[in-house]
RNA sequence: GCCGGCGUAGCUCAGUCGGUAGAGCGUCGCACCUGUAAUGCGAAUGUCAUCAGUUCAAUUCUGAUCGCCGGCUCCA
């Protein structure tokens, strides 16, 4: 969870970091350092230990924080030369790889981005304890209010980042200025938890992940296939508008395709195991460009029939690590808002800003506006990787960001962070617990045309190859779900709601007139329930209540009499009876404008 | 996949220092007929994740398996 006081915080948050590695030595002598930065929310520090920690050994190196707080200890900075670095963590391998690192210059020597070959290192100490660190410190460990830091969980983590290096055990903790900040800031974390999409699915009834049926992937129970329809109605509507055309392609399809899309050779570790169908292997699909492909193939295309927009709300199978799976947000079975769209060199840069808009346009239709763009493009020193010229990169990299920069998009610039097939933008968005999760994806494509053999016939009567935009605005319907699920906290805007309005009839006698109320909503296009449990009205309030429906509708003998409904907001707020027709009105009226209101 | 934690009724959870388990909600039945967040009474409900081992006896101890949760880029 980002926040203003981030960068006021990281000296704090460092040097809790070494106050937690020096408690660690005291409890294990023999502890080996990884690293200890200050991060987003707290800080972390990797050791490798004699032993497997848990939870409960936490408390105890707390209590030796805590200990070295009080001894108000200063934190003294100091700089080594490389010869005198080796010396000093002689007996600390991790340590030594960092200052070997540092002496290469393949990290920053004081916090800055860039790096370069240090004859230095920058040490800090307390207390007797040294620790590699470019800080910055605050003055003396109590500084760090004893009550105002927690050591939150442990973790493995995989030095440097490398799965095929040692796995350290991290110890993630969490520090403030004060007792209130740390509370606070607890207290953030347990709000985040109730808006937790697999709780708020479990409760709504929208989605289910069966053991039975397997990891990652999900059953959209009734209420989240409606929201799901709903959705897709919306993104196909609004791509019909845009001048796209939709497919429908097979779920499976010969391996020979994904050969040719390159994707075997670089994914193939992801993907289902082949099966034999007569004979011939057959994948399930992973992606759908070789479908697409196929599409356009289908006749000879002329200059002018570019762009041509292919889309298709379709479902990919993708093996993704057990250990990665995460409720709806990372999960196996992909639906993708995916299109390709096959435009002349010229047109890259038009087209890249029709996606934009279209991108920001469905964003906001769902209330978002808060995501973080990243432009990423090619490593410019190691050119080979990557297919397609020098001229193409360019043309399409500039392309991209005279498009980002014409929407007043500001966006971070990822060197060697670009599909080798062509450079792309993404869009992040941050889930409840502060997690970014990248949604739209804009890809620019050289290589599918090549290798599919994608031509048009020109102006000047010559075949040429077109060029191929990868595009899906919200990504997966299940991960745009979760994060919707998450956005609302499950009160979803009125046109989006499984259930816009519950009716409750007071007493047995009011049934009737009940029932008409929602025949008649019915009728109005409404999607409405009859509460007709032998409960209390009271009752049935609070669980509409706690189903977060938009609208209750309250009928007894004054409503029965006069035609009407007595209107509830999910909000608390009662409209008082109203005549059906104009609660019928005040809800297409929301619905059409696909309004966050409810009245 | 790897490290750590967890896995008890549909849901949320308690409990058993080894003697086959309980609450609330939900479900079902009966009564109540109610005006804006829980009416009362009664009933049913579990291979205590799975499989093996130790034991007279395992839901409890041990191991494996499966699943879930947190973490595995963020500048020593």
């Amino acid at each position: 969870m980002s926040n203003q006081n981030g960068d006021s915080l990281r000296p704090l948050r460092h040097s809790a970091a070494h106050i937690m590695a020096q408690a660690v030595l005291e409890v294990f002598p023999d502890a080996k350092l990884g690293i200890g930065p200050a991060i987003d929310d707290g800080f972390y520090y990797d050791f490798e230990l004699p032993r497997p920690l848990t939870p409960d050994d936490l408390p105890m190196i707390e209590s030796h924080m805590r200990a070295s707080i009080a001894g108000k200890n200063e934190f003294v900075h100091g700089e080594l030369s490389i010869e005198q670095a080796r010396a000093k963590f002689k007996e600390q391998p991790y340590k030594l790889e960092l200052v070997e690192a540092i002496a290469r210059g393949e990290l920053g020597t004081h916090g800055e981005s860039e790096s370069h070959p240090s004859e230095t290192v920058s040490i800090y100490s307390h207390n007797g304890f040294t620790d590699l660190c470019a800080g910055p410190h605050v003055e003396e460990t109590s500084d760090v209010p004893a009550d105002a830091f927690k050591l939150m969980s442990i973790a493995g983590a995989y030095w440097r980042g490398d799965e095929k290096r040692p796995q350290l055990t991290r110890i993630y903790g969490t520090a403030w200025q004060s007792k209130k900040e740390l509370d606070d800031y607890l207290w953030r974390l347990e709000e985040a938890r109730k808006r937790d999409h697999r709780k708020l699915g479990k409760e709504l009834q929208l989605f289910i992940l069966p053991e039975e049926v397997g990891q990652g992937l999900p059953v959209w129970l009734p209420k989240g296939a409606q929201i799901r329809k709903l959705i897709e109605d919306y993104i196909y509507q609004n791509q019909v508008e845009r001048g796209y055309q939709h497919v429908y392609s097979p779920h499976i399809g010969k391996k020979q395709l994904w050969i040719t899309s390159g994707h075997w050779e670089l994914y193939g570790d992801k993907m289902y195991a082949p099966m034999d169908i007569d004979g011939v292997e057959h994948l399930v699909k992973p992606m759908n460009c070789p479908m697409h492909m196929m599409v356009y193939k289908s006749q000879l295309r002329s200059y002018k029939d570019l762009p041509l927009r292919i889309a298709e709300i379709a479902t990919v199978y993708r093996r993704e690590q057990s250990g990665e799976l995460t409720g709806l947000l990372r999960v196996r079975m992909i639906t993708q808002d995916d299109a390709h769209i096959f435009v002349r060199p010229d047109q890259i840069h038009q087209e890249f800003i029709n996606v934009i808009d279209q991108t920001l346009e469905q964003f906001r239709v769902f209330g978002f506006n808060d995501f973080q763009v990243t432009l990423s493009v090619r490593d410019p020193q190691h050119k080979e990787k990557y297919l397609g010229n020098d001229e193409q990169w360019q043309s399409a990299e500039q392309a991209i960001k005279r498009a980002l920069d014409e929407r007043d998009l500001s966006y971070i610039v990822e060197e060697g962070e670009a599909a080798f097939y062509g450079p792309k933008a993404d869009f992040m968005i941050r889930d409840a617990l502060g997690r970014k999760w990248q949604c739209t994806t804009i890809q620019v494509d050289f290589q599918l045309p090549q290798r599919f053999n994608l031509e048009y016939i020109d102006a000047d009567g010559a075949a040429k190859q077109p060029v191929v935009l990868h595009r899906a605005p919200l990504g997966s319907m299940e991960r745009f779900f979760a994060i919707l699920i998450e956005h609302y906290a499950g009160a979803f805007p009125l046109w989006l709601a499984p259930v816009q309005a519950k009716i409750i009839p007071i007493a047995d006698r009011h049934y009737e007139y009940a029932r008409e109320v929602e025949k008649n909503l019915r009728a109005a296009g409404m999607r409405v329930e009859l509460d007709e449990r032998p409960e209390r009205m009271n009752a049935k309030i609070r669980d509409a209540q706690l189903m977060k429906i938009p609208y209750m509708l309250v009928v007894g003998d004054k409503e029965a009499a006069g035609n009407a409904v007595a209107v509830r907001l999910r909000t608390g707020e009662d409209l008082k009876a109203m005549p059906l027709e104009q609660f019928i009105a005040m809800a297409r009226r929301l619905v059409n404008a696909k309004s966050m209101e409810l009245k």
